[in-house]
DNA sequence: CAAAACATGTAAGGAGTTACATGATTTC
DNA sequence: GAAATCATGTAACTCCTTACATGTTTTG
């Protein structure tokens, strides 16, 4: 279980509202670990009654009163010991390689569609992605020397890229497998 | 939710036991869906139930009885229909991220040790989808002329290569970034 | 003789998803 | 006037993990 431990950390980097939390997990720290507000306000609740984190009420004119929330030293201490504790490389869930070996059963052309629909969504991944290293590590308005954290977040960032690349030569490799199947007499 | 699709697809290419079952989610099919025993042997009740698989009970000498399952025609049509549903490409969830991302309010030794750990976990991934390669479909032992269900089976392969390959490089990205931060003055 | 392989299950609990609920303000 | 944004929650359900349970045979 890590949500608890993402929360911790985009907490130091920049403490704010479940809303707020919310929202990151949409972009930033959601491209390697998603969580909807329903899970965060639940999880959020169970880490203060733990004293892993501490909650200031925010009145708010217009709008609804926010709960601030900060890591507590408590807080901090969970998140090095789970730091220190070593463990699994987490197991794979890849519907799509499911969808093609399931191919060989079923419709080809269906699954063509799917890969490029794939290709598609891997594609703008990694358009959003490049544009926000661009933006936030090498671009003219990154900063010069960038701190330790700021340089972890550029090599986590590096791995999506890497990622996404990877993903979307392998779905030509796919696509090009599935036009020589189509094409050859069948067997 | 695809294991039910897994299952169906694992026993196409080859009719089985749960627990016949359960040995290829270890390898195989399982590099790209993992599950447990006790997973597969509730949803094969249910999908028994709802028709999609038959059992035949055999009984042994000397072993437990066991229960021999096939695709039934309502599992093909199942598994086609879900073929035809378009699926979003799945949600990341990446320990190691967090861990790097963490690091920075932690212990940067740590991380080294974890980094390393899955260094060595991805290799050995890596050498053994090779060994299987060369097994299946690269070595002197392969059809020389394979059918769709290899080619489908030998892409996602290569998908699974191209993934620890990709892994592999951006963890030695992450072990740079490390010594680079190590080695500089504080700031 | 111990451990691994064969074979199938139950039970409890934690994690994640989906739907429902409320209500003001700002933007198009 | 509708839709999106801000802000927080409950409830029901499914899914997944971990631990427990049993008993034989083959292999080292």
């Amino acid at each position: 279980m890590a949500l608890e431990h993402a929360i911790l950390v985009s907490l130091l980097e920049k403490p704010g509202s479940g809303y707020e939390l919310a929202r990151r997990f949409d972009r930033s720290i959601g491209y390697f670990w998603t969580a909807t507000h329903q899970q965060i306000y639940r999880v959020l609740k169970r880490m203060e009654g733990d004293g892993w984190v501490e909650a200031r009420e925010v009145a708010q004119q217009g709008r609804p009163d926010k709960k601030h929330y900060a890591v507590a030293s408590a807080g901090r201490a969970a998140l090095s010991a789970w730091l220190h504790e070593p463990i699994e490389p987490e197991s794979v869930r890849h519907d799509l390689a499911v969808k093609i070996r399931g191919a060989a059963f079923g419709d080809l052309s269906a699954l063509l569609h799917e890969v490029e629909r794939y290709r598609e969504v891997h594609s703008e991944r990694l358009t959003h992605y490049l544009a926000g290293e661009v933006r936030d590590f090498t671009g003219p308005d990154a900063p010069a020397e960038p701190d330790t954290m700021q340089e972890l977040q550029h090599v986590v960032l590096r791995g999506g890229i890497a990622y996404e690349r990877m993903t979307l030569a392998w779905l030509d490799d796919v696509l090009v497998t599935l036009h020589r199947i189509g094409e050859r007499p069948a067997r």
